[in-house]
DNA sequence: CTGTTAGCGCATTCAC
DNA sequence: GTGAATGCGCTAACAG
């Protein structure tokens, strides 16, 4: 496969007869280029074929259109809809996405994506793993030696850094009101590991809603995200609760654990037993009954999170006048069949 | 935020009194440094917390360690673990990962994806979208003119290019003979949208295995991946087939709502009904009877795919070598309870 | 409005 | 082994 010299500018410049700088200004919108100009470079352009080099422009000019993306779990429904947001946002604010995957959540690995996204010359970094809170230091400390306008998803507001999150704590009182409205008493959680700050944020939002009461820790059961943990979530709430008449679990995958649990023990949902999940995954409309759950904005997430990176970017938007709120996006509640108990 | 000047190479030259070839020369591992100068040098970059712009390296150099991956459906299971598998094994080779999302499959969008791809001087590109049938054509056009080595997947064998596939039709073959093996005569089929290359492959792995048969027609119903359609085909292929007793269901979604229908019609599975899925999507493992499945290697996929556009690169792989057999993942069966009646 | 000069940070020649 | 010159393709700052 024998390459065509590359095309440069210069290349163009001769074929229009004019310098390499009237050409830079065509290519770059610049107003200060006669009209006649700027159509005769820009048909040589189409001709020739020319596609600007980014790498040398990004060299001369000092800065590049690319952000790093760091990612967690794309399996998941939740994080690759957030990466599906960031993208399509920034594509549309003309950025590149450059996309690293972290797996290992430890010092060593950390650094090393850091360190090859600003080898990268990254404008801007978006950091799509959630809040562990066993490591909440760790990237604090990192991140805070960091001088390029970074974003934060799904982990606990810091002062002067740009966080944005799903208000998970609102996505629960949603859930755990909707059953007391229906009539519901004794309201179970299956949370997620509690190493999750949105695991934490759900058992808080519950934990609010739910109202005091001595025994409320036999109430909890913490659960890993799997539908095996949902089932047994399940048996382990029955036993402590023999009175249990309704489960607010943190995610849907847990959900169908518990919904199979629930009816190998012949118990009938919602009549018998009302659940509300968490997510929406596409499933949870098919499930049998048909779940009940909070919706995640995930995709818009991950939008809103280029748009504020992008303002950051562009001075726009300072630490300074973060607010927590303009940067929490509101679940809702999506009301189904699992929890709706037909009028007797 | 006060950007502190970046450090150079030349800086570190200067700080170690060599030049910046040496300094260039230690970067890149080369061996002809002295032991003694390769220490200091090395020193002075931790000293200084140096990392070398890519950029520069890149328009010096003449070339990038960017791979390009074209996606698409992340949130879906399927193409999720495609890119986890892309990135991982990019990582490991060296490589940065520009990742461009497509939901319109247009020529537009097609051009402008690519275009800025070649703008961004990446080295390679993986083609990770779906064989829709209808727009090989525009793609193979496409690509027949980039000088760039790619890497299709999941689409049929082009002549001179590096396609990468999971053998959908040896899945459904699988699939079949295992059903007629747990003594299943009437097997029909629900597919995914006739567009999908995927689809026709798993469609025609099926007609391999059942048989002839006049009236082969009746036991197809054309699903769009939806578990939905599912339930809508199960309802299909009945009326049409009163003595159907299994179901090669083209993925795991759509066997869901088929499970459902099921038991809304009171059959039971897997003692009426045999069925098996296509994807093993983690949730299959509980539904409710345990879905039997082909398991896509999606991951490894993803991962191969580099390893083969990497040997294009350094060409140690050429376009006239390709061997379709070589670049085929295999899928195998996962057997659970939704296939195998229990002896009597 | 347009061209000239300079330099981004690094790697690739070649000298020494 | 090491250093000096040169240029990658483009844009910034000036001059005209």
């Amino acid at each position: 496969m024998i390459k065509k010299a590359k095309i440069t500018i210069k290349d163009v410049a001769n074929a229009a007869g004019v310098s390499t700088q009237t050409v830079s200004r065509v290519l770059n919108n610049r107003p200060d280029v006669a009209p006649e100009t700027r159509e005769t470079v820009q048909s040589v352009i189409r001709e020739l074929g020319y596609a600007p080099n980014i790498i040398a422009r990004s060299l001369s000019s000092g800065r590049t259109n690319t952000i790093g993306v760091v990612g967690f779990g794309l399996e998941y429904y939740g994080p690759a809809k957030v990466l599906t947001g960031i993208e399509k946002k920034a594509a549309e604010y003309g950025y590149s996405v450059m996309l690293a995957l972290l797996d290992k959540y430890d010092q060593e690995h950390i650094e090393k994506v850091l360190t090859q996204f600003i080898a990268q010359q990254v404008i801007g970094i978006i950091w799509a793993i959630p809040g562990f809170t066993d490591s909440m230091e760790l990237v604090a400390q990192i991140t805070d030696a960091l001088e390029i306008p970074m974003a934060l998803l799904n982990r606990p507001p810091v002062k002067k850094k740009l966080v944005l999150s799903v208000d998970n704590r609102e996505g629960a009182r949603l859930a755990v009101r909707h059953l007391q409205e229906q009539g519901y008493q004794h309201i179970g959680i299956i949370t997620g590991p509690m190493s999750w700050w949105e695991a934490q944020e759900r058992l808080a939002g519950w934990r609010e809603t739910v109202g005091k009461s001595s025994n409320l820790h036999k109430l909890v059961f913490e659960g890993d995200w799997t539908v095996e943990s949902g089932d047994c979530g399940f048996e382990a709430l029955f036993n402590a609760n023999p009175n249990l008449d309704a489960i607010f679990v943190s995610n849907d995958q847990m959900s169908l654990g518990v919904i199979q649990a629930a009816n190998r023990n012949g118990l009938k949902i919602p009549e018998n037993l009302g659940i509300v999940g968490f997510d929406n995954v596409p499933e949870s409309k098919f499930y049998f009954p048909a779940l009940t759950t909070v919706h995640q904005p995930a995709r818009h997430l991950g939008g809103l999170a280029v748009i504020r990176l992008d303002q950051c970017i562009r001075h726009e938007y300072s630490e300074d006048c973060i607010n927590d709120g303009e940067n929490m996006v509101v679940p809702d509640l999506i009301v189904r069949r699992s929890s709706v108990r037909e009028e007797s």
